[in-house]
DNA sequence: ACCTGAACACCGTTCAAGT
DNA sequence: ACCTGAACACCGTTCAAGT
């Protein structure tokens, strides 16, 4: 019993998924769920309003992943993520691209997850793992460099000559070893 | 003496800055050069090699910009990459978002880019401010840091609460001062 | 070689109208 | 409340034709 409401954001999310995002077209939306083209219009405001739910489902997605497993190690909640944004580029660049529209879906979700991550890294500073101190900063270096690892290798830049380049998965671990070694050396 | 090709890459560009990707239309880049909808066809294959072009033009200034200073701290690169990047958010995600399309004028640009910049990070090592070991896996960390930082800033997903958050210049000098405590610590 | 104008297919969006 | 069909403006691209 999904809404017709809910079916649009599935439809939308498939196109997104089999062509990236110039290939959602609302007009394929309505077609999808068997409506006529501009039935969408009738539950989103606009091509943009449709992209934001889907966004905000997808960030609920990985709230939900990171709140069911407390415990799991910082280090594989990175890699699951990065793996999240290698099988599905368009999400992520949606998802994490920048959101002209306001919605409070999305900024609710958007705040969840940030709660759940900032939890696990305080988790890991009182484990030792990682270096003391302002927690939300050391959250966004990790959240940076995790972000920007996965963005450039899905651009493609991460191949400079075939020889030497790492993962991105193994720039994470880069990163966390570089903090360990900052942890036990103060 | 700008040649209608080069003057089409500069319309290109303007309409990037002012109202992003989606802004630039072949029309409109038509009309600044004060010809017909249809003129750039005559100089570029279509929309897409008509934005490579402005990334490569783009990426070519970055890499002049990089080898005339060949001396700058790293650090200074890196804060003036970020200024660059917040300053022209579309040209930035354009030269690295991916590209859909093959130019040899393009991947030439990333090459030269990117083998300054292996330099400049061989050199930071033998000065004893970043660890030694792989360049181009800890140029690649250095990279990817660095870009996150811009990327999240510009996707507005750096304001957390408002408070305790770090600039993506901060975050590079966070990274930097654990290298350089990785590398005096061993 | 470079340019124009008409034309086509496609898309987002609006609107009047239906149930 | 939800949906349809026609219509409009806009865009990328192609093509025949001009110089």
């Amino acid at each position: 019993m999904t809404s017709t409401r809910e079916a649009m954001v599935g439809a939308a999310a498939q196109l997104l998924d089999e062509g990236g995002v110039e290939a959602v077209t609302l007009r394929d939306v309505g077609r999808l769920v068997g409506l006529s083209h501009n039935a969408p219009y009738k539950h989103f405001a606009g091509k943009e309003a449709l992209l934001a739910a889907v966004a905000a489902r997808e960030l609920q997605g990985l709230h939900s992943a990171l709140s069911e497993s407390p415990r799991a190690p910082l280090r594989t909640v990175l890699h699951d993520y990065i793996d999240w944004a290698l099988r599905y580029p368009a999400r992520f660049k949606l998802v994490f691209g920048p959101w002209t529209i306001d919605s409070d879906e999305l900024a609710e979700a958007a705040t969840l997850t940030q709660s759940s991550f900032l939890d696990l890294v305080a988790t890991a500073q009182a484990d030792g793992a990682l270096p003391p101190g302002d927690t939300v900063r050391l959250a966004s270096l990790l959240r940076a460099l995790t972000h920007g690892a996965a963005d450039l290798a899905l651009a493609g830049h991460m191949n400079g000559e075939g020889k030497g380049n790492a993962s991105p998965a193994e720039l994470v671990d880069d990163l966390l070893g570089y903090l360990r070694d900052a942890t036990a050396g103060k």
